[in-house]
DNA sequence: CCCCTCTGGTGAATCGTTTCATCAAGAAGT
DNA sequence: ACTTCTTGATGAAACGATTCACCAGAGGGG
């Protein structure tokens, strides 16, 4: 029944141990010079009285940051969640707490984004871009000290100082395009966001280099990287009749949007047409057929992107390892 | 070529249009009495000088809250992130933002999460918490000012402040058995978090209600609810042969735990073994059998949740429709 | 006896905002 | 001409912490 109190204050916990508010800051801070018997007072105050420092108050004043800022793509691909996952887990031990914001992959809401964490204080950035030359251009030379690492997309060289994570796009391709190969399909269908929402920019680069390599047929596609966006586009290139079709995607959850359009135009994955997608996703194992996808360790990455934010240096590209998982979604045409 | 400035301060601003930092903010915030000129004056130097104001040090003044912390179960459950995106939605319009933490399904970080939040000066806590009487109900008195929203569980009567929004067990448990019921299931297996940690509690009462209405053998099993504990514990009583099991899970994450163990045993779902799981998540259409799940919409769960928070008045139990969607992988057992 | 060091402690400045209380000066009312 | 209002503007006090600069006194060395 104790009423509604006011908030606690560093000043309260000083008036009851009978020392300065300075005095008490330092013995709960263990920082200046303080007597063990005083320490031991202003802990048993600040304990009964249950106070809680305010880290508005002392952010402000020390300029520390602990809260780092995340801007994903899409809400509703679980590949975010994992990577999530592992920022979560290094910022955890560093005390540190991440605010999560989403593009959902528009250009506008990417800049507001940006332009919150810049005023909200915050020691990093973390971002999976939808474009080249988006908003992060401006917003860049604008926030000199705060450390940006863009995940899951080429680097873009004109900008320096952000460092990059994400899949060995070089190694993704050449094990795609190497599966099917083998499997005596003829071309490839690379399937990527609108173009001035790519920010993969290298990895259509590779496709056309190893396609032409290997005597494959190159298509790249380009369509909102959405369920429905994926569905209706595979439904169309499916509906025309070309021949057999093999589409690599971006991700998993891609992946099943090509299965639903198949399965509308009663064609069979890993029959009439192939697939591989990207991320290994719990789920693709229990897919009719499996689905055969390009593995990361997703929260490898989310633990890189959180090590560069907080122990800024000399940019820096990491290319994490990927490997293919054949679980049967390509078609082998040889016989 | 700019040298790295230092933080443009609101001082800065007023220095430049040569009137006082009181009429600066004014003149921005559109607060006080300020001639129009002025106004005109002040934001053409702000802009100059590409000002942002420092959140912290505003919310340090005025009190206001603009961050909401939420408290998630597990960070690799895509459930969690279509209710975030909900949440997100509905922040974003009232310019707040979300501080995301995960428990983990461990008390300890539960707790450090919610103390996390305390000092945050958060303007209010979502959180699904793992298990009743949890640290939740020592964190509640001491923030008597913070609302709090708890979703998907059971709301407990003895935390008299917190709303709870979640689906509508009672119908999802009846949905459930009458779908085994109709297909002559004589019995039911209710999958559960172990007993310290189940914070839907009611979903039990309610399932052993309606078991005993319409003669059905009902059991409660309990082990951890991620994947590996569920395939484990499904591995277990399928291997037992005790007859035809029919598991209903808290999702389908888990639902697909319950496949790969068949799988492992050679049995097939939706005729050796039944599964009825919660969510409907994209992926569980593609299983094969369809999953047979219990829908609910989740984004509108995280827009509730949000609702509650940023308007807190009476605490209120939002109960939101479920419907039932059959895939098939509950089996015929009576021909 | 004087000077110096070391310990424990304090008041006040500071971080960047918002906002309260006050004020000057001109307009308007009597 | 004297009060009263209104407009536009200002200085300073918050918010709640950290931290700098200074101080009293005890003890030690010469």
């Amino acid at each position: 029944m104790t009423p509604a109190r006011k908030r606690v204050t560093l000043r309260d916990v000083a008036a009851r141990a009978e020392v300065s508010v300075a005095q008490a800051s330092f013995a709960l801070n263990g920082r200046g010079r303080v007597a063990p018997a005083t320490i031991e007072r202003v802990r048993r105050a600040a304990a009964e009285l249950d106070y809680q420092a305010d880290s508005r108050a002392r952010r402000l004043r020390t300029g520390e940051r602990s809260a780092y800022g995340v801007i994903i793509r899409n809400m509703r691909n679980p590949f975010f969640l994992d990577v999530l996952r592992g920022m979560e887990v290094r910022a955890h031990r560093q005390g540190a707490f991440l605010i999560i914001l989403s593009s959902d992959y528009d250009v506008e809401r990417e800049g507001a984004a940006l332009r919150r964490l810049g005023t909200e204080g915050v020691g990093g950035v973390a971002i999976a871009p939808i474009g080249r030359h988006g908003p992060l251009t401006e917003w860049l030379p604008r926030h000199p000290d705060i450390p940006v690492v863009a995940f899951n997309c080429t680097s873009d060289p004109s900008v320096g100082r952000v460092s990059t994570v994400g899949p060995d796009d070089g190694v993704a391709i050449t094990l795609a395009l190497e599966h099917l190969r083998v499997r005596g399909h003829r071309g490839a269908t690379l399937v990527m966001a609108p173009e001035g929402l790519a920010a993969d920019w290298g990895r259509e680069e590779e496709f056309y280099r190893r396609c032409a390599e290997w005597g494959l047929a190159g298509t790249v596609v380009r369509c909102p990287l959405d369920h429905a966006g994926v569905a209706r586009m595979a439904t169309e290139r499916m509906g025309a009749g070309t021949g057999h079709e093999a589409f690599v995607v971006n991700s998993d959850y891609l992946g099943a949007a090509v299965y639903d359009a198949a399965r509308a135009l009663d064609l069979r994955v890993g029959r009439d047409v192939s697939v591989i997608a990207h991320d290994d996703l719990p789920t693709s194992a229990l897919l009719a057929p499996g689905l055969t996808t390009l593995r990361l360790d997703r929260e490898s990455l989310g633990d890189h992107v959180m090590r560069l934010l907080s122990e800024p240096g000399e940019p820096e590209t990491v290319r994490l390892p990927v490997r293919l998982v054949d679980r049967g979604s390509v078609a082998r045409l040889d016989g």
